[in-house]
DNA sequence: GGCGCTTGATACCCTGAAAGTATCAGGTAT
DNA sequence: ATACCTGATACTTTCAGGGTATCAAGCGCC
């Protein structure tokens, strides 16, 4: 297959840009003499391009006149095509370029769950205006996924928490979060401004997500165990909605990320903790194949360093 | 304006078709040393010419592996790019081609009244079938501005009858028509097979076209006066197709081409004259600038020669 | 782990094609 | 008739692209 696709486009031998760009000069100035001055040779060069272009396509693309040169039928229209495939060679180079600088390209990005109500949309926000032309397709990818995803090249990013640590990806903090209470606004606890964690020892508690080690289901039970408590499971559910949800049903509580506190459902209130034990905050990452030279994903990258230096301070 | 047109155009020093083909067959085999054999160049140039792109673009287009070469991002994009300028050159080239055989382009050709009843469309049919790309446009025009026309290359060519010889005008001859006589079934000569002119002396004649000599008007009276009288004029009108008209009314009798016999309207019958004078007949001719060196307009040429050809042993 | 094979990169030379110089030939206009 | 355009041609020169030889680096196979 490959020897015939380039079979056909090594027809045109012979034929160089250097032609096309001579041809449109001379087609514009009706001259040789002058279109040579144009073109920065003498004229004889350019008189003998002029007959090699028409040797080669076998037609008469010039008629000389006494005062210059006229165009035959054939050759205005060589001349359009001439000029459209320049300026093709022109928009190539250029978008090229800018696909070299990472402005302009696709990224696959895999998102997950609780990482999209907040920081995500924001960091994508902020890219688009920066880079308008690089075109961003959000795939919805529990963590494992997400890594099989990004080996296999179908991803260029992901977007999760609690990594474990991988020879062939890289990531990238985002952010990294406090953890709240979320409870439902009919238990006494809810009047409080902020709630020691070993008050809810006997709440019954909604643990999330399911899925593979380490997960925030794991950071959840560990702060529990830091605090001095085992909590009582109420229910485990797959991601952080589905909790909030029970949370607002009143099947218990919920330990969850600062930024899933943007999501209000009735009844819900978030609470801070007080006294948070150490480790008690869980980060955002970004993750990537960690030999990726994609341009558009340094980009992204750098970014996203933007959005995390930016959040950091306040 | 030129000016900044190429200065546009010209952006692209450097790059040639060369480097693109190149890279191409580079991007296909994922190996330089196989691309350049397919290239029939070594590997050493090819290498050359993969850097200059990189460096003329300012964009690295391939990254080297252990086993070859992959593309970038950037380099993608690129390959496909110039995949679609390489097969725009071919196409520019075969198109310029067909141009220059005359399979290709525009033909604007002007017609008057009576030609269009039987000749040219046949020509017109015969040409199309051979050239099926030539884009053919019609205008109705008297022949003045026929002539006109063609001076200001608004037209290609134009049909017409007795031209005058004019030196920057080439004629060619489509058919030589005997000349009918029109006239209605209610007229008593109407029954003969033949008519001899004479002994239409007494019946008023419809004349046309009005218009610069010479015209078929001037055609008519003067067979009339060869046969040796001179007719009673009953009215002058523009065009045959109106004087047929007239016959059908019982305004009188007519001198028409033969072709227009194929206008059948309700009592109007054609009747050859008997024992016709010499130069009792009647040209249809193709005029055309005479140093038109467009190839369309030659293929034209050749076709209205190859139907005079088919129909004169008939 | 060392050796051989692959890959692309580099240094140098050489050929050939494209550009330059000088001149010619044809057509117009004065 | 001549002076001045035009593009075409002959010859020279230059330099860019291609060739040969070789190198450096990475992978895989014993």
């Amino acid at each position: 297959m490959t020897d015939q696709s380039s079979a056909e486009i090594i027809q045109t031998f012979g034929i160089e840009l250097r032609h096309l760009r001579s041809f449109i000069v001379v087609a514009e100035e009706g001259n040789i003499g002058r279109a040579a001055t144009r073109l920065n040779i003498s004229q004889p060069p350019l008189t003998r391009q002029i007959h090699q272009l028409e040797e080669e396509l076998g037609v008469q693309l010039l008629i000389r006149t006494p005062h210059g040169v006229d165009l035959t039928a054939a050759g205005e229209l060589f001349m359009e095509e001439a000029r459209t495939i320049c300026s093709l060679v022109r928009q190539a180079s250029e978008r090229t370029q800018r696909a070299g600088e990472g402005k302009l390209g696709r990224l696959d990005i895999a998102i997950f769950g609780s990482g999209i109500l907040r920081d995500i949309p924001k960091l994508l926000l902020n890219f688009r205006k920066h880079y308008p032309d690089v075109h961003i397709a959000l795939h919805t990818m529990r963590k494992s996924q997400q890594i099989e995803a990004l080996r296999q090249r179908r991803i260029n990013a992901g977007f999760n928490r609690l990594l474990p640590s991988l020879p062939d990806i890289a990531t990238e903090l985002i952010t990294t979060e406090q953890l709240l209470l979320a409870i439902n606004d009919s238990h006494p606890l809810a009047q409080a401004d902020t709630i020691p964690l070993m008050a809810i020892a006997d709440i019954p508690l909604i643990l999330f997500p399911t899925g593979v080690l380490p997960n925030f289901r794991e950071k959840t039970l560990k702060v529990c165990k830091d605090s001095g408590f085992t909590p009582k499971i109420a229910q485990e559910v797959g991601d952080a909605v589905t909790a909030i949800a029970l949370v607002a049903s009143g099947f218990g509580v919920a330990i969850v990320p600062e930024s899933s506190s943007v999501l209000t459902l009735p009844h819900v209130v978030y609470k801070p903790l007080d006294n948070p034990p150490p480790g008690a905050e869980v980060d955002l990452t970004c993750i990537y194949r960690a030999n990726d030279p994609s341009p558009v994903l340094k980009a992204f990258l750098e970014e996203c360093r933007r959005y995390r230096d930016q959040i950091l301070p306040a």
